[in-house]
DNA sequence: GATGAATGAGTCTTCATTCAT
DNA sequence: TATGAATGAAGACTCATTCAT
């Protein structure tokens, strides 16, 4: 029910919280293949090898427990997305190193990506869960925003903006796991630029596109 | 949309194949709400207005509703995306035409639009339903295809580019859906630009670049 | 529910009473081999060739239909077994006639023999259905009493003669059904003779007793 | 009847084959009244009172259960059968012998003795219920091709003697579930009697025959 | 008369949840 | 704490019966 413990725990002993572990991820594995009704309780159980009554020992029901695996997925999505981030940097670097980010993510754990865009309907997430969610947009939003604000560039609202960018991400990802395409890492890379082109986009003004351009590619 | 019978029938007869289409229609809009496993078939009676066993006058079970369903709901899209679509045009024009009709589908069927997206799971997808799928991407995977191929023009792999760009418009889409933004048509223009840069990148080839951005922006 | 015609009908005109005959066919050879519960009325139908509805028109209901099957089969018993049988004649004749009779409807009918002998617990059995059951019985009864009463022989009681005989009788042809044995004409011929020595045992008396048994056990 | 558990189990955990015998025996009273298809799966689980869902947690389906239910109950006819049955012996006895345990097994019995015998179209045996009823016949047979092989003894087929007292056995019992008969030990001790003349019948050897004959054919 | 589409009560079966141990 | 047998409400599906044509 609570527990969330960590080190705390004497020496030898087996693993203290190993068991709420345990179900997280057996559930967020079945969650995220056969969805939330499709999902039985005691096939979760078996899964996570623990006994159908201790699944409820460790949530009130199946939608808290659904709750709980998305609020898990998410704090890590937000840890890989956030953590060590520095966001005064030049734009263009900025938006490399996010896209790079949920790459990565999407990458180390599918399953989590997976569930985590499937959870879109979502009539059974609480406050909490949309809480967390909002959380973990806000640092995009406040890119987004300030990518927005650039002189010179065409600013698409910052939620458009984001919404577009990990539209195509999800896109690229959903497409693998579907068979429709293989993505190496330059593929990926590539995909990040392109997604970077619909975020810098120079006014269609002819005077002041070229210098435009300039400003963040110096070189040029 | 998609009327098939009118006055060709007996007298006073029940309208032939109407029965059939309510059901659809129901079915469509409570599995983009809810999902396979959370649509209880008595339920989908009950909203299109019949008895339960007459669904299983129209569909052998649950699975084949729902193929008949995304069938259904799928052809809808391939029209709106094809009928009378012509590829010979410039590239950009091309492109955003596909957009605005992949927009105007979305905005005209919204409920379809989500069901198609929410599909990719889909473990009961049979095999006409597949093909249908690859049906409606073959078009947009040949228009990647001549985009790719354009001289000074950085190519992505056709697929990658219909997964970001459809991604992308998924993407919007759905965060409108989900309240996080408002898309007015502009926007939706906007947004269709966007993406259009994500296709159109010139090679990073500072010599050629301003000449590139030329090529299609004649007037500019 | 009516018609029941013969002969009575215009020239060339389709068979009026056909579809009755051909439901009650159809009807007779799913129930017994599906059971009463286990045979779906439009199965039935099916069947017949006819359309679901038209068995309403005939049979106000299932277990109506299953009546009349009923009835139907067993009078053909009825008739197989009574029509033209002498009783007037030796008790052994008359004994293997009877068993020849009912040997001869089981390999004519076999179907009707299954169905008549599966409704044992017949709980949906009317009055008029169990009254006929009665009027084929009878004969049998006069017949196993004439046997009873022969001085000399050992009389069991008609009924229980008749339940022996007949189980005899249907023990062989469904062993046969079930694959357990074959029967040859020659085997049910002994098969009778057997069911004749059952009937045709002498008395335990004392005195006849030596010579009875002497006859079969010579040693003895 | 068939207890298996009894106190080797921890303390107050409630009976542990308990539920399983419960609804073996309340599945077997209502599946020889009323028939496979004719019982509701429910109606067993109030009949053994226990809940529905219990039903299918000792058994997969209802034809699993249906076939546990048969080889529970062929099992014990087995047991009441051949345990302990001596097969040396004088035929005749062994016969009589052989004819009271199947008469002890019916009256102890009925229930089960009834569904036994309805199960005669079995659509749903499996294997290992097919192999049980043939295991239960194989003495029977081994008996029946004893008494075939005697000298100066007419010898129909095993399987023919088996299936002829067999099914007068059944004739007997059946007909007085039925009401047309009432069973006194005496009536039923005579019939097997009877059934015994089926089986011990001298062989017709033309020098004896026509004496044979001349009894039951008075002009003689 | 004949039909078969339509129906909803009833069937088999699953599953979220409880609780005695 | 952990378990899993037990449960009954609910879901997928069937089928006897009706009725408009």
């Amino acid at each position: 029910m609570n527990v969330r413990e960590s080190a705390k725990r004497p020496r030898g002993r087996p693993p203290e919280g190993d068991k709420r572990r345990q179900i997280l991820d057996a559930a967020l594995e079945l969650f995220a293949e056969r969805g939330f009704h499709g999902t039985a309780v005691p096939l979760v159980a078996e899964a996570a090898g623990v006994g159908t009554g201790t699944i409820y020992h460790y949530f009130e029901n199946k939608e808290v427990l659904v709750n709980a695996v998305f609020r898990d997925a998410k704090a890590r999505l937000r840890g890989a997305l956030i953590d060590g981030l520095v966001f005064e940097r030049a734009p263009r670097e900025l938006f490399l190193e996010i896209w790079d980010r949920l790459v990565g993510f999407a990458r180390a754990e599918p399953v989590s990506f997976q569930f985590l865009e499937m959870q879109d309907h979502v009539p059974y997430l609480d406050e909490p869960s949309r809480a967390l969610e909002r959380e973990v947009l806000a640092p995009l939003w406040l890119a987004g925003q300030e990518l927005a604000r650039r002189p010179g560039r065409k600013g698409l609202p910052p939620e458009t903006m984001m919404a577009l960018v990990w539209g195509a991400l999800v896109g690229v990802i959903k497409a693998e796991r579907l068979g429709y395409l293989t993505l190496t890492p330059a593929l990926l890379k590539e995909s990040g630029e392109a997604a970077w082109a619909m975020v810098d986009r120079g006014v269609s003004n002819p005077k002041t596109k070229s210098r435009e351009r300039a400003r963040h590619e110096p070189k040029e």
